[in-house]
DNA sequence: TGAATATATACCTTGACGGGAATATTCCTG
DNA sequence: CAGGAATATTCCCGTCAAGGTATATATTCA
């Protein structure tokens, strides 16, 4: 939890990042993406325990990626769209890579072995 | 990391997710969308100690955020773009909502109030 | 007000993970 | 083959986070 705070400053993303890196926090927002739910619902659909769905609510809620409704006794919560959005925008300038491929990879190495030829030669006896 | 692939089976964004959760990681990552590197120059460059660098890699190449080539005693890692993009495709369905709002949050509390009158009007005393 | 429902919190325990430092491995070069 | 450079691996340790169980809080209803 401090570490997400702490990287929070530096980078909302990573908080979200973080969130979504427990398997059952992320079937949470999975299962809140249809439509907004109360605690109880997620406990049966999930089949997971009261008090962890609380708890994990609880760091989604920290990260921004749901929040809580009151009605009677229930707590509702629903998804925030904004940190997915977030993570979204983090992803854009990879998406406008992965067609031409990341890596120049092919670039780097002939770089590379150009240099050692170089430096071989530079050397050379 | 075993944990990673416990999860690897049902998902491999969640592989994906929990890589990108380390902050370090992710800035490694970062790192590499520009081009392929070495590890002394993420080591330089991001001023961590080479050994994390090498684990943080070997935790990254486990989850197919990465790939190694050697050159000489170097190994130059690159990105590769398949787990990103099933991150991609996995916020895919979040995207065509968050305009209209995920929640129909209105109508979902609309119909909780509305059961609660008639449950309470069919008790009516 | 007291019982019941729905949810949150506290406390404990355990396991995984990340950092630090030392060492092993691999590959090149002379 | 010796030495050096680049990287990987090992071991130890502290911390943090997740689950389990019990309990507290809040809200409704009779």
């Amino acid at each position: 939890m401090t570490g997400i705070f702490l990287q929070e400053y530096i980078c909302l993303v990573q908080a979200t990042l973080s969130a979504l890196a427990e398997p059952n926090r992320r079937q949470i927002v999975d299962l809140l993406r249809r439509k907004p739910r109360a605690v109880g619902e997620i406990v049966e659909r999930l089949g997971l325990r009261q008090p962890q769905v609380s708890k994990h609510l609880r760091v989604l809620s920290e990260a921004g990626l749901v929040e809580a409704h009151p009605v009677a006794q229930q707590r509702i919560y629903s998804l925030r769209a904004q940190p997915l959005r977030e993570l979204d925008e983090w992803l854009e300038p990879y998406r406008r890579r992965w067609d031409e491929r990341f890596n120049q990879l092919d670039d780097v190495l002939r770089d590379l072995k150009r240099k050692d030829k170089e430096k071989r030669d530079g050397h050379g006896k």
